[in-house]
DNA sequence: TAGTGGTCTAGACCACGAA
DNA sequence: TCGTGGTCTAGACCACTAA
């Protein structure tokens, strides 16, 4: 929602138009005409370029596209690249009832690797909660993810949240930018007992660095059952 | 570079002012002013509404950002979503020598996967390419692209390409859009052989479907010593 | 021919930042 | 105080599309 109209007081007129043509294209199929421009100048009184300066940012993020001599019509939706998501976000997505099982949540001091990926000094505090993940009820990951307890203030003392993710978007500190790595390996000892598999069993490990800005509010690393997951990606833009 | 001063033989203001702009910060260390708007206004002898259009463009491709009450600027260069890369260009990229040996190229029937892959119906024609890729001398990867005859016409009868990604953008075809999947699993006794390693090693599957637009130009499966071959991604936009 | 978006003019007032 | 970008006006001519 567009809050300029509420929180300032004073309306921008080519935020009003925006938003107006905004919710009118709502649900729309792509290719339905939108309001010509001299249609939206008489209808709230206002110069051209006002109108197009409204139009052009629809254009921009992608809801609009103008075809010369023809009019203005509802843009056919780009393909998105995958979407940094959390486990929960990612077994739904697929159809699957995804639970998670808390096996430790504590303060600790942080390790070399995790120090270095928070960039932060080896011994500085982090809150570590390891996790067994189940899909339709089997198990499949064990996820550990390591937090900077400055960044936030309370966590451990709060009620756990069901997703780390939702907890974190509501500080406004979901993840906007992720740094992976995904290798092939064979399980420990103690992964193949909480994974219910024989030891030496073949794994995926998946790391993450997430970022929002320059600041690192995620550092995780889990362990999949490869004869259970896939990973799946999409790259590029646009088609 | 803007050929609509040439091609058009009509140039329109507003690309003139951006491309003066594009010339004036290339290479300009972020942060460097860039002409104030008033100052093109004097310069071309053209209302600011239309020096705002072309600041508008370089300011939504990333190149400049404004700062009310102080001016505009050469903006800070965005962190980019890992891009679709080659192995040449990935082993490069990684500071490693990259070598292929072709094991097989030949035009084969599509079996039910790979046409699936590419829209096509089990039994049409397609390009197979399988070859061993080595870095800085030893083992890596095995690849089988699979290419749509199609679309690239005396492909097979022309030089081997040194990268296949190479010869593809000569064609305009390199792929702008990808969906991978990978997984973690063991080699197979004739993988094993290539890659120089034990039967049942644990290694890395990747499999890419390649496209451009809606057209699908390549499909690929590797797969990688896990021992020496951890993948990288970065997904998400800007910071 | 009528309507559309693309381009362009020559001004205007505003809020904000720096000096 | 002065310069900056942000917003806005009330027109104009053009090329193009569709009827």
């Amino acid at each position: 929602m567009e809050d300029a109209l509420i929180s300032d007081g004073r309306a921008l007129k080519h935020v009003a138009v925006r938003e107006y043509v905004r919710g009118l294209v709502a649900g729309h199929a792509p290719g339905s005409p939108a309001p010509s421009e001299r249609e939206l100048v008489q209808r709230f009184g206002v110069a051209r370029m006002t109108v197009r300066q409204a139009l052009d940012a629809l254009v921009t993020e992608g809801l609009l596209e103008r075809i010369p001599g023809r009019g203005t019509f509802v843009a056919r939706p780009r393909r998105i690249a995958t979407p940094i998501t959390s486990y929960s976000e990612e077994m739904t997505r697929r159809g699957m009832l995804a639970e998670s099982q808390t096996l430790l949540v504590r303060r600790e001091h942080a390790g070399p690797g995790v120090a270095r990926a928070f960039n932060l000094t080896e011994g500085d505090a982090v809150v570590h909660w390891r996790r067994l993940r189940r899909a339709d009820g089997q198990p499949l990951c064990i996820e550990d993810a390591y937090l900077n307890e400055v960044l936030l203030p309370g966590f451990l003392h709060a009620a756990m949240p069901t997703s780390l993710y939702d907890d974190l978007a509501a500080r406004g500190l979901r993840p906007t930018w992720a740094e992976d790595s995904i290798s092939a390996d064979v399980a420990t000892e103690e992964e193949a007992e909480l994974l219910e598999v024989v030891p030496a069993t073949v794994v995926l490990r998946h790391s993450r660095r997430g970022l929002v800005g320059d600041r690192v509010v995620e550092v995780s690393r889990s362990v999949y059952r490869a004869d259970r997951y896939t990973m799946w990606m999409q790259l590029g833009t646009d088609d």
